[in-house]
DNA sequence: AGAAAAAATGTAACCGTTTACATAAAATAG
DNA sequence: CTATTTTATGTAAACGGTTACATTTTTTCT
């Protein structure tokens, strides 16, 4: 095995507190001794065993991700942005992405109190009441991710769907199209019950009705958005435009309107949510509300830390919604849209 | 503070040495007191501390996983086959996505002596000196994915590029196209070589030859894929097949055609390489060569952990190629290629 | 120079668990 | 019914750091 403080101190004729106190600067130590001490570690290259450091100062300086699943693009960026604050603050990320609701307590409990890490950000898309308990009388710091305010008195951090959904219909409306269909997203998600909210609002707003007929349940899923496509399209009164919950469905819809030989915009406008990079190849580019979710990872993590740190009250909660912002394409009608801004 | 072994102990009127035999199963308990301990332990809903456990035992059950970036879907997949396997073998998943070399080897060197990981799945297309210097004297389980036999005396698992690219190739040559180009990944690569490998014979094995204007060199992106292929079509001998050294690349192929007015496949003809979820929406739907990369995972997860628990002896080399599959789309100019794989 | 203050270093307890070994209790054998 | 074996339990050291406190050394002040 390795070397360990007790070997270093020794070879540097030290004792182990002096020789812990150099390395990390958490005491007195005079310039020669530390000088010599930092050399002796650096010659028989010491790595101090973190999880020694850990079990005794009750830190692991390791930040747990609860994702619902891996697969697309949304939750790697999550990810990626947690890895990356994280790293940025010399901490770890333990990721467990559950595959379903009862891994997630279950990885919940281990992580809340295996002293495995020092704080959570987790993401629930669907939050029920097994969850809302554990979290209640969890004593590690935790935030919540895009899962809505179903749990106020936990900080979280979430994208301003509402404001995106309507800005994207406004947006819309603006073009003259007066028969408006969604495709919303599942039942019971907070994203998208508030991007159904914001554009059931912006049509109320412009003295327009929101039809029965022409809101249709998806789910998040290209096939989805695909046939909710073929459902609005097959009725008496067909809508002049239609906004998807999120760009996966827009595709769907994208798909379906080639198979019919509709053209966007011209027999139909098509808009829809997350700006995903697929949307960006898209002929015309898809109008659609940019999310920036790693942003939204950082933020959460930055905020995290703060708790970890004690730098803010971890007991208070705090909600920040982050703003998302329009991006124009041609599938709404707009004509001076950026082409080829893949490249 | 939660409640620990001790208290347990207390309550139960044992000793800890008890408790521990008992919630483990590591030795003879008496079916009464296990009966009450476990009672105990359940209803105080007592979580051993697994900082402390991991300390005692000179374990972690984690493996540590360093990836290049997050970004892409390949990345994300193998995170997700990793964690699915990790978690199956109920050991946690410790990610970093090093952002450059540099990172690479902190983290590596940390992972290493840190105690903080069982063992290491290490992904990293470009392999150079310092990164073999560190490997050498590792004395933790490593395995290397997807990234070549650089390192040969390191256990690796890696697809099988060379006979899928082969196989693709061999595919456009059948149906009659003889002036076929290549756009490559970049240099240093292992895959990006492999695959060339196996383009370039496939290509001399059927008689024909590869001439050094029908190779332009790529970088896996979008971009370079575009204007790989711009390159190629604006020179006097015009190629009649391309195969892009990945889909990625592929996409900008398409989009070069569409933007030159050419037609696929009957302007000329397309195969890529990984069959991600975007060469699925292509039209034509892209020829291309799947890569099973969750399972590449799973089993690089389960060789580490046969290592780990020492069922397969560390220090014996263990090489796995995983072979790929032709995915035959419209774009090689297949006609009965199924359409809307998507839905 | 001696006293007081400041700086450097050392000692040892502690963190929560496992586990080798010792001991006690129960089961089995003669 | 004892002697022996087996099973159950307890004791205490170990894992590798950190850190409060004690002690020693150095510096500063009068």
């Amino acid at each position: 095995m390795s070397l360990n403080i007790h070997d270093i101190a020794r070879k540097a004729g030290v004792s182990v507190a002096t020789v812990s106190r150099a390395l990390n600067s958490s005491g007195p130590v005079s310039p020669k001794t530390l000088q010599r001490i930092k050399q002796i570690a650096l010659e028989n290259n010491y790595q101090p065993n973190s999880i020694a450091k850990g079990f005794a100062k009750k830190r692991s300086e390791t930040i747990g991700v609860i994702l619902p699943s891996l697969v697309d693009e949304f939750f790697s960026e999550v990810l990626r942005g947690v890895d990356e604050e994280a790293s940025r603050a010399n901490r770890y990320t333990l990721v467990s992405s559950s595959h379903d609701q009862r891994n997630i307590v279950e990885t919940l409990l281990e992580f809340m109190s295996s002293g495995r890490v020092d704080g959570i950000i987790l993401m629930a898309p669907y939050i029920h009441g097994d969850i809302t308990g554990i979290l209640d009388r969890s004593k590690r710091p935790l935030v919540l991710l895009s899962s809505g305010d179903g749990l106020p008195q936990k900080s979280s951090f979430n994208f301003d769907n509402y404001q995106g959904a309507y800005a994207v219909t406004e947006h819309l409306i603006k073009h003259g199209y007066r028969k408006i269909a969604t495709i919303t997203g599942p039942e019971g998600n907070h994203d998208a019950e508030e991007r159904f909210r914001g554009f059931k609002d912006a049509v109320t707003h412009a003295g327009l009705n929101v039809a029965d007929h022409f809101i249709v349940q998806g789910g998040f899923t290209l096939k989805s958005g695909y046939y909710g496509f073929m459902r609005l399209v097959t009725q008496v009164e067909k809508p002049d435009a239609v906004f998807a919950a999120n760009d996966m469905m827009a595709v769907g819809v994208f798909e379906a309107a080639k198979s019919l030989g509709m053209q966007i915009p011209s027999s139909i406008a098509v808009a829809g949510f997350d700006d995903i990079f697929l949307s960006r190849l898209l002929t015309p580019r898809l109008t659609t509300v940019h999310v920036p979710i790693r942003e939204l990872a950082i933020k959460a993590v930055r905020y995290l830390i703060q708790m970890i740190d004690e730098k803010v009250d971890p007991a208070k909660v705090y909600h920040e919604e982050i703003s998302t912002g329009l991006i124009v394409g041609g599938s709404c009608g707009c004509t001076n849209s950026p082409d080829r801004s893949f490249l």
